[in-house]
DNA sequence: TTCACCACGTA
DNA sequence: CGTACGTGGTGAAT
């Protein structure tokens, strides 16, 4: 059931902030709830395999094998499972040489024995035949919710045998999953006419002889294999067990064992049904409503009566933290290709505010009875039939009193994805009601940016993934996952069935589940605060991300200007570059392929060419068979100088720019603007990421690419582009971090690092440092701060691995604080679980002490790289605060477009270019006090390239 | 239509 | 056998 459990519930939804995976554990100990729930026992027991052999295994060495190896994230797991039984006073049982169905068996027969009633779970269908007029088993249809019993009826609909002749129908199919063949060509229902023609197994090989045909041949083939299989499928019911029957007796749990592995666990909410669930099976307090229940609320009528009764109720509970949950309508209902532009962002179309009265619930965890909540929610779509905000009177509704509560930045709000919000609503007065843009302050938590510090590395930050984490409960409007679902078309067939307009119904789901979204915004506001605290990264939420996310909203609202001309030539001039190395790279092949056109992009198609009909030289290895890659390409143009893989290389290089400019071309708004969007949540190191398209990986390694650049130029109203970029930020870094003295000298005297750091490894002047020596002290210098390898160093610089560890040894010989600073950054790592940025962002690495040498060794090169990469993505974030804030205070026109990781770009009017680079020189290199100094280096041009110094 | 894989652009 | 990302093509699976 552990396994089921493992395999039903999204690995990714179930794991502490530490990395503990528990998927099964929530799965196992759910479904446990639920069936004390539906079955009402009085004693309770469960049983578990072992990793040891059994007899089965002994007298069948092949039973079992060929099941791929449990999966990482299953491990520890049953040690934890197991752990929730003893804090729930159940019995666990396993004993060496048996499997947990035997146990089981046992349990059963004893219990058949005392005249009781019995139910066995299981997820093996040989517990079938145990099945009397006293037993029923209970076998998972799919997950660990679809649990149907099965008696003897059902048993025999199903199979079309009685129970107690299950085995037999199974040792004659045989069980893929226990490796057991059974009888080639005999399926259930062959296997099921010949048990209930002649009875068991033993009856059916007696009467062999007389089933005809192919069938009746296999079957005397393998009369062997059908004794075995059932001499393997049968349980054993009269074990020595070590816990008596009356011990299994279902008794209260220990609370506070319950609280400490609940909280460990990080299940705020079954923690409760727990409580609730045997509290009703042993008669003790009544059962209290979930805490998750969606709160009652009221819809507030788009007139004076509503706006009154929002007034009223913002009396009550403004100055209380409040979840605030926004309907959008917008890029969810938009098609996929259409291109966002400013309004476009998603359209405010209601809100709901969720607040929790005061003497309710206390802090999340510990919540033992029920919170007392009270929510309203307010509709800004146009009303139906009318067609502009005239034609309702928005003074007189709740609108503007919404309006005013939401700006008022002394009312406290938690919100999910503050960034989006503050976006369609500065956008509101297009499209609702209100006919005004709204202004959104006040935001002290945006649950988003909270799970995001408290567990960077999340897939997915989906409000409803984080609800499933944080609260094990759902946004669907029933809080039994087994009967969520159709809630919403219920509740809108009764409304429609009990008069009311589908309109209103329709108003009336949105609501409710505005409501709930506000809720569970507000509990997990409740559940994220403290751990905040406790990590040390409430300053991070206020002062830095959420500030940080309301930069953001102008500048993906601001987009970048871009030369739609140039980029069209640009198109066809890659189109061309192309083409023209496609013909040529199929012309030199002509010969073997006899004029086959290759698809160049093809990694499969080209490994067929080069490696089977060109005879090539094999290269890296890759899951599908050879790298084709471009460092794999030079390699055998080296040896071969044939002229294909020229072709397929400038192929390569015009397809890649071509593909650029034409995804840059597919998101031209109708501004003329590009708008990217940033996700803050992205990147496990604090880093911002950008999507739709990504502007952060824009070329500028090779002049074709460089020309993409000349693109993005500065809009109308403007002077020009200022671009500003810290230089060598993360070296900076790691010279603070690690204090070497070498290092930062270096820094403060203001050299040319890669030159001083040549001359030390070199033992030359600095004068004397060639090209080529700074170069590979360049490559190895960042390398180091990504754990790179001798062998990685040999491998990037072409050199032999000998005189990469040289150079390697160079290094730490003259800068031996950076080697013990990397060497403690992986020891503190292991030991606390995580690394730790300047301003205390944590990653968390529970690799570092996996059993996995491959795993264990990318943790700890994350390791490595991620108080560097993030400090940096620290650094650049207050800096791009303060710019913000001095614009603001200075009242430039000036604006922030981009932020590519060390870069920021500014559109610039003409006669505030000194005032900006000024406060870009200024804001950026104090960011951070660090021992060495932030340089700035500032750039001017018409576009994007040319504002590159 | 979805997914894994490869390849490749940036810092 | 250096980190952190996002995008887009291919080809197999659904």
């Amino acid at each position: 059931m552990a396994f089921r459990a493992f395999y039903a519930l999204p690995v990714d939804n179930f794991a502490t902030d530490t990395g503990q995976h528990t998927n099964a554990v929530y799965g196992f100990t759910t479904m446990l709830l639920t069936m004390i729930r539906q079955q009402k026992p009085t004693h309770v027991a469960v049983a578990f395999d072992l990793d040891t052999p059994t007899f089965r295994s002994e007298e069948y060495t092949e039973y079992k094998a060929g099941r791929s190896k449990t999966p990482e994230e299953f491990h520890g797991q049953i040690n934890l499972i197991i752990k929730v039984m003893e804090a729930m006073n159940i019995p666990t049982v396993s004993v060496d040489g048996f499997e947990a169905d035997d146990i089981v068996a046992t349990f059963a027969a004893q219990a058949e024995a005392a005249g009781w009633d019995t139910r066995v779970v299981s997820g093996d269908r040989d517990a079938f035949q145990l099945i009397t007029e006293q037993t029923t088993v209970l076998y998972p249809k799919k997950g660990v919710s679809d649990i149907p019993p099965m008696d003897a009826a059902a048993i025999i609909e199903k199979y079309g045998v009685a129970p107690e002749r299950y085995p037999d129908l199974a040792a004659l199919v045989g069980e893929t999953a226990d490796n057991l063949p059974g009888v080639p060509g005999v399926g259930p229902k062959t296997a099921a006419k010949w048990i209930n023609l002649y009875g068991t197994v033993e009856d059916v090989l007696e009467h062999a002889d007389e089933i005809k045909g192919k069938a009746g041949q296999s079957l005397r083939d393998h009369a062997d294999d059908v004794r075995r299989n059932r001499r393997l499928n049968h349980l054993l019911r009269d074990m020595e067990l070590p816990v008596a029957l009356e011990a299994t007796e279902l008794t209260h749990p220990d609370h506070e064992q319950v609280e400490e592995l609940f909280d460990a666990l990080q299940f705020n909410t079954v923690r409760q049904r727990l409580f609730d669930t045997l509290a009703e099976r042993l008669g003790g307090e009544p059962e209290s409503a979930p805490v998750e229940a969606t709160p009652e609320f009221t819809v507030l009528t788009p007139d004076a009566a509503g706006a009154a009764a929002l007034e009223s109720f913002l009396s009550e509970h403004a100055a209380n933290l409040m979840g605030v949950h926004v309907v959008l309508d917008g890029p969810a209902i938009l098609p996929k290709r259409k291109i966002p532009a400013p309004g476009d962002y998603g359209v405010a179309i209601g809100a709901a505010l969720v607040a929790e009265v005061s003497g309710g619930a206390g802090t999340a965890g510990t919540n033992t009875g029920q919170a007392a909540k009270a929510a309203v929610y307010v509709d800004l779509w146009l009303p139906s039939g009318s067609t502009s905000p005239e034609d309702t009177t928005p003074d007189a509704g709740p609108g503007r009193v919404l309006a005013a509560y939401l700006a008022e930045a002394g009312h406290p709000k938690a919100i999910y994805d503050l960034k989006a919000v503050a976006k369609s609503l500065s956008a509101a007065g297009h499209r609702t009601a209100l006919g005004t843009d709204l202004v959104l302050a006040g935001v002290v938590d945006d649950v988003l940016l909270s799970a995001y510090l408290i567990q960077p590395d999340r897939r997915s930050y989906g409000l409803d993934a984080l609800v499933q984490t944080y609260l094990q409960s759902t946004l669907e409007m029933e809080d039994d996952p087994t009967q969520a679902g159709d809630q919403l078309e219920l509740d809108l067939d009764s409304a429609v069935e009990a008069g009311a307009s589908s309109e209103g119904a329709a108003l009336q789901a949105r609501a409710a589940a505005s409501v709930r979204a506000g809720w569970m915004v507000r509990r997990l506001s409740e559940v994220f605060s403290p751990a905040l605290i406790e990590r040390g990264a409430q300053q991070l939420l206020l002062d830095l991300e959420i500030p940080l996310a309301e930069v953001m909203v102008d500048m993906e609202l601001a987009g970048i200007a871009v030369d739609r001309p140039v980029l069209d030539g640009l198109f066809a001039d890659f189109t061309e570059r192309m083409e023209a190395a496609q013909e040529s790279a199929w012309a030199s092949v002509s010969e073997v392929t006899g004029g086959e056109k290759v698809n160049l992009g093809s990694p499969k198609q080209l490994q067929a060419l080069l490696f089977e009909k060109l005879d090539m030289p094999k290269t890296r290895k890759t899951k599908t068979g050879y790298s084709t890659d471009v460092d794999s390409l030079n390699d055998l143009l080296n040896q071969t100088q044939h002229p294909f893989l020229e072709n397929l290389m400038l192929h390569r290089d015009a397809t890649k720019l071509r593909q650029t400019v034409e995804g840059l071309r597919d998101t031209v708004a109708e501004d003329g603007r590009i708008h990217t969007t940033y996700s803050q949540t992205a990147a496990a190191t604090g880093r911002l990421s950008s999507l739709h398209p990504n502007l952060q990986n824009i070329p500028v390694r090779t002049e074709a690419g460089r020309k993409i650049r000349d693109v993005f130029v500065v809009g109308e109203g403007y002077g020009t582009l200022l671009t500003a970029d810290y230089s060598q930020i993360e070296m900076r870094i790691m010279a603070h971090l690690s204090e070497d003295e070498a290092l930062i000298q270096a820094f403060r005297d203001g050299e040319d690092l890669h030159r001083f750091v040549g001359a030390q490894v070199f033992g030359v002047d600095p004068a004397d440092v060639s090209g080529e020596m700074r170069a590979k002290v360049k490559a190895m210098s960042y390398g180091l701060a990504y754990g790179l390898s001798s062998f990685g160093l040999s491998k990037q610089l072409q050199i032999p691995v000998d005189e990469a560890r040289g150079l390697m040894k160079g290094y730490f010989d003259r800068f031996g604080a950076v080697r013990d600073y990397l060497k403690d950054v992986v020891s503190q790592a292991r030991q606390d679980g995580f690394t730790a940025t300047i301003k205390g962002r944590r990653r968390y690495l529970p690799d570092l002490n996996s059993d996995n040498r491959q795993l264990r060794d990318m943790a700890e090169r994350a390791a490595l790289n991620a108080p560097i990469q993030g400090s940096a993505a620290d650094i650049i974030k207050q800096a791009m605060l303060d710019v913000q804030l001095a614009i603001n205070e200075q009242g430039l026109r000036s604006r922030m477009l981009l932020q590519v990781h060390d870069e920021l770009i500014l559109e610039v009017p003409d006669d505030e270019l000194e005032a900006a680079t000024a406060l870009l020189e200024d804001k950026m290199g104090h960011a951070a006090q660090l021992t060495v100094p932030l340089d700035v280096n500032v750039g001017v041009g018409r576009s994007w390239h040319d504002a590159a110094h």
